[in-house]
DNA sequence: AGCACGCCGACT
DNA sequence: GTCGGCGTGCTC
């Protein structure tokens, strides 16, 4: 008798077998359609076994083995079950999101890729950039690795790095083997997308990114199995790209958070793409000019190799940043004279400015200075942000809307105001100040769509533009031509931010917000407005010192015994009382007592930070230790409890391995 | 997570 | 007398 073990997509951290009397140990990675319940499901068969632990009058007979595409690899059932205990998610769940949604449920899409394949080479010359010296260094390394090796290549905007990464895949290509590289939005990718195009005329490349449509998705993803794909170009999702002859995996902007998952499957695709490497023994190279504090510790530690790009390949000069100190000037509408002058001088040489302020609406709140009203959402602990421009009160975490009241409606004073500042508002400051300017707010409410997004863009490349306002979405990608002036505003408010990885997101924005400014013939300035011209963070970013920010950071770290130097876990619940929540995670406390063989440490229960959202009222409890394998050892043990223990029916509960986010 | 089964209130 | 509420329990 032939039982095949089946991966189904249930929130259940065991396998099913079924009866299979024609499967064999060659049907392991097909897909089967089971019974299951009431209904059938898709699942992938994981092993084929002549034994089961079920009670053999208990197992069904599978409906069907799909033998109409290859079986999913070894490795890649591999790196599954990894994410499976490192991420303590269930493997049919970690293999549901690793597939496409068409294969996922049983299909496969229509017209298969044809494949043009490396051989049909083009014959066009293909431009290749001469090297600086560091970058040949760069390359030299990568290409002459031995198996596994983690690369850092650390280098500001405009150094080089993607050419380092283009050569390094050249020498792959060459090898005939299949080059796999990571990004981090979508928004960028298709610039980059038509550089590797160009550069590998012959190669079959893949993208994979949500927009993707399903059935090119799935064809894209067959592609990469069955090898005709050369290069893979994608977002945190292309790291479970299945690729047979896989040598070289590159992850651009390491320190990127959006590489790290925030629901459903918390992964990491840096760190998974760090164990994929060291699971196929190939080299992987994370580049970034602010690389994540985990990566630089590992790589002045000598387990990553360290690849410095000091010297810019493009502009001559970095940009000159400075610091305006707002103690003791009196602010107009948020901004000094340093910066209003320094706008001014933009405007007069026709060359283009930008202010940086992570904040968009018009103003954070609308309160009532007489009875202390303050516009707070009735859904989440956070307060409506005033947008003026649709005359509309809004919550940036759940979407709720209402109208802006003409009076306060607890006391009915008629003298409510605005209070703090938004880009709206900074866009009308300035319309007024600067009335000749051509100015352009780009935030999540004017570039709500791509298509909005990228008439923007158009208008900024065009020049259509004088004074760009513009918050976070502004800092990544993008060369701006003309602009030679970045003025940060408000940025003071994440250096005592409670979340200790604030700074160094911060550091990472302004450095990349400030590499906008300057190319070739004209020299870029970033101005930075704070009431701590002092702290090491701006002192770093004056003196283009990443090295310098990244001790000091590391060795707070160290101090308060934070990542990298222990490793964290996170439980979060989520229920209509904070006391459900917390009474979950006090249980939850209890039950993990007698795991920790004192080597974990469990904190408090506590309210999250935004303690409710969307109604729903959220705690969470930190788990701590200097050790990753008791750490794993721990989750492992606690999480059968976890299941074990009685919760109310709609009390949610998830655990987030290594959270970026508290 | 679905989806069944199961035991108590307001309707034809 | 039944339709249906959502509380517990199982899925190979």
């Amino acid at each position: 008798m032939t039982f095949v073990r089946v991966a189904l997509d249930v929130p259940l951290s065991r396998l099913f077998d079924y009866r299979a009397d024609d499967a064999s140990a060659a049907d392991i990675g097909l897909r089967a359609v089971v019974p299951f319940g009431s209904s059938g499901k898709t699942g992938l068969i994981v092993g084929v076994a002549d034994t089961t632990d079920q009670p053999q009058d208990k197992l069904k007979p599978v409906e069907a083995i799909l033998r109409d595409m290859p079986p999913l690899p070894g490795d890649w059932i591999a790196l599954c079950e990894f994410c499976n205990r490192y991420y303590q998610h269930p493997l049919g769940q970690v293999m549901s999101f690793a597939l496409p949604p068409m294969l996922r449920k049983g299909r496969l899409p229509k017209s298969r890729g044809k494949g043009r394949g490396a051989s049909c080479k083009d014959a066009r010359e293909v431009v290749r950039p001469p090297l600086l010296a560091e970058q040949q260094v760069a390359v030299e390394a990568i290409t002459s690795a031995r198996g596994f090796e983690t690369f850092l290549l650390h280098g500001v905007t405009g150094s080089g790095k993607t050419e380092v990464y283009l050569r390094a895949i050249d020498a792959v290509l060459a090898a005939g083997k299949q080059a796999l590289m990571l990004v981090p939005e979508i928004a960028l990718t298709p610039q980059l997308e038509q550089r590797v195009s160009e550069r590998f005329p012959g190669a079959q490349i893949v993208s994979a990114h949500s927009g993707v449509a399903d059935a090119a998705r799935a064809r894209g993803f067959l592609d990469a199995l069955e090898g005709r794909a050369d290069i893979v170009l994608g977002t945190r999702l292309s790291v479970f790209m299945p690729l047979p002859r896989l040598a070289l995996i590159v992850v651009d902007e390491e320190h990127d958070a959006s590489f790290k998952q925030q629901e459903g499957l918390r992964y990491s695709a840096r760190d998974v793409a760090v164990f994929r490497a060291k699971q196929l023994d190939i080299p992987i190279v994370l580049g970034s000019a602010t690389p994540s504090l985990e990566t630089y510790q590992h790589a002045i530690s000598g387990r990553y190799r360290l690849l410095e790009l000091h010297h810019r390949a493009v502009a001559e000069a970095p940009p000159e940043v400075r610091t305006v100190d707002t103690r003791r000037e009196k602010l107009q509408d948020g901004m000094s004279a340093a910066l209003i002058d320094a706008l001014a001088v933009r405007l007069e040489r026709g060359e283009q400015s930008l202010v940086f302020l992570n904040r968009r609406g018009y103003a954070p709140v609308l309160a009532c200075p007489a009875c202390g009203w303050v516009s707070r959402c009735r859904r989440c602990a956070a307060n409506m942000v005033v947008h003026l421009a649709d005359q509309r009160l809004r919550c940036h975490h759940c979407g709720l809307e209402a109208g802006i009241p003409k009076a306060c409606p607890d006391c009915g004073n008629q003298d409510i105001h605005p209070f703090g500042r938004g880009t709206q508002r900074l866009d009308a400051a300035l319309s007024e100040r600067f009335p000749q300017a051509r100015i352009l707010r780009i935030d999540r409410d004017s570039a709500s769509t791509p298509k909005k997004w990228q008439t923007l863009l158009a208008a900024i490349h065009a020049g259509e533009a004088d004074i760009l306002i513009g918050t976070q979405m502004l800092a990544k990608g993008h060369d701006f031509p003309r602009l030679t002036l970045v003025g940060v505003v408000g940025a003071d408010a994440a250096l005592f931010a409670a979340d200790f990885r604030a700074p160094e997101r911060l550091f990472a924005q302004l450095m990349q917000v400030g590499g906008r400014s300057g190319r070739h013939d004209l020299p870029g300035e970033v101005l930075i407005q704070t009431e701590h011209p002092g702290h090491p963070l701006y002192r770093a970013l004056v003196e283009h010192d990443y090295a310098a920010f990244a001790r000091t950071q590391l060795d707070e770290r160290q101090m308060a015994s934070f990542p990298p130097y222990s490793f964290q876990a996170l439980l979060r619940a989520e229920a209509r009382d904070m006391a459900q929540s917390l009474a979950f995670l006090a249980a939850a406390r209890a039950a993990a007592s007698p795991l920790t063989g004192g080597m974990v440490d469990l904190y408090d229960p506590v309210p999250m930070r935004m303690a409710r959202l969307k109604n729903l009222e959220r705690a969470q409890l930190l788990v701590e230790s200097a050790s990753r394998p008791a750490l794993q050892a721990f989750l492992t043990a606690w999480m059968e409890q976890l299941h074990a223990l009685k919760a109310p029916r709609e009390l949610r509960w998830h655990l987030d391995v290594d959270p970026l986010e508290y």
